[in-house]
DNA sequence: AGTCGAACGTGACCCGTGTCATGGCATCAG
DNA sequence: CTGATGCCATGACACGGGTCACGTTCGACT
């Protein structure tokens, strides 16, 4: 199961499946009535926007249930996916601590659960508590990671289909089921919404899926797709 | 003038230059102390590496002197300049704040001052002083803030020369010095580490760098660039 | 069933740029 | 001076992929 309640998120995180790196697991009980007290519970719509891009900073959002598309988008209308924030993130974080605009545009791609948290109310928690802080530190680290695997594919790529390839790689460890006829995963996005992952054309991201499936590495039906052949995808990344 | 000496750097902020979200500055006198107790000072000549992208990490490095190159580099041999970490930066510091490996390899590009502080006094110092944390916490977001930067340049780029573009007038905004002729700057990269900054090759920049002397944008007399028209290079940039 | 819009598939064309190759121009050691 | 080395400039060429265009498929709704 998902994070099944916010309200008794802190209480019950040894059963839930979130990530190690969730932001509510493991305060101690001082921490997590404070934060009780401070957040509300807000649910979206899909489609909803939670903070828009160069928006001075209202609060961090902790992404309870349903998933959040992060995206860029320059002056000229082109976007690029940040990534795809699932249930245990904070969003907004390091607009928050570091007191700048938001860098992205966070807009709900399903029906969303969120506690919100203001500015101020935050920044005060954590200077009260030290334990916080410090999984505030790592949950920014965790941000960065990210945005570094990320630099990675689009600087160190030097094909589309190479930085397609790290891309069902990559969901592959996140989301994938093993099968007897390869890895199965849903891909709950458009080719639309791929291309604009890998900074790429939607145009593109069809060919290369009709490539793939011409090498049997991989297999479409409908929205599920089958990864058949995991050694031909990291042989493409090197 | 730099961070003139280590061993003074935390009672001297005021008077240094460093940026504001260094992480010397403005801790509590006990902090200072115990940071004082813990850290290792280090003279590294050119071309030194303090670290290896995935190792294992060993502690943090704070830079006091010199610029450090920071890059990732894959399976056959391309390689990316993530940025390039000016005095007062903590390197490695992701890493061991979320225990993980060194994602990038940093390599002196000229004789550093360096403290080091090991892994587990790093820590502790952190759980001991909720001050440092929170330091810690806006300088990771710092962090983030510039790999965004990099996968905007990188993501919604057209082309090669909008990169460049980007980079010269992002660098304009740290080291340019102005002038009746247009911004003068210092480039002490060749174009070989500029390609690998913007992720092309050392060909193309050389022809980038011609066209934009043709449009009168730029003027380059040996290391020594002037930016004339940084209307036309924000135009570029859209 | 039919209708409509969103998402997907594919061909044609052409610009940008990676790659290879060659040569100029510095600095430095012998 | 001469050769070596590192850095920069520039031409030729091929190819990946962005863009435009059009057709097909799929699901939602009446």
């Amino acid at each position: 199961m998902r994070l099944p309640n916010g309200l008794q998120a802190t209480e019950n995180c040894q059963t839930c499946d979130l990530h190690s790196e969730d932001f509510f697991c493991r305060l101690s009980p001082e921490a997590s009535q404070a934060l009780e007290s401070i957040k509300l519970t807000n649910i979206y719509p899909k489609g909803a926007v939670l903070f828009f891009e160069e928006q001075s900073p209202r609060g961090v959002f902790m992404l309870c249930r349903g998933r959040v598309k992060l995206s860029v988008c320059s002056a000229d209308g082109k976007m690029l996916i940040l990534r795809i924030a699932e249930p245990g993130e904070l969003l907004g974080l390091s607009a928050v601590v570091s007191d700048r605009l938001y860098k992205a545009t966070a807009e709900t791609l399903e029906t969303c659960q969120v506690n919100f948290i203001r500015k101020e109310d935050f920044l005060s928690f954590l200077r009260e508590h030290g334990e916080a802080c410090f999984r505030v530190a790592q949950h920014l680290s965790q941000n960065y990671h990210t945005a570094y695997v990320q630099i990675r594919s689009l600087g160190l790529s030097h094909s589309a289909l190479e930085k397609l390839a790290r891309l069902l790689l990559d969901w592959c460890r996140g989301n994938g089921t093993q099968t007897e006829q390869g890895i199965r995963l849903k891909l709950g996005l458009t080719h639309e919404e791929i291309a604009k992952m890998i900074g790429t054309s939607r145009e593109t991201v069809s060919r290369l899926f009709s490539e793939l499936k011409g090498r049997e590495a991989i297999h479409l039906k409908g929205s599920t797709l089958i990864i058949r052949d995991t050694a031909a995808l990291e042989a493409i990344t090197n």
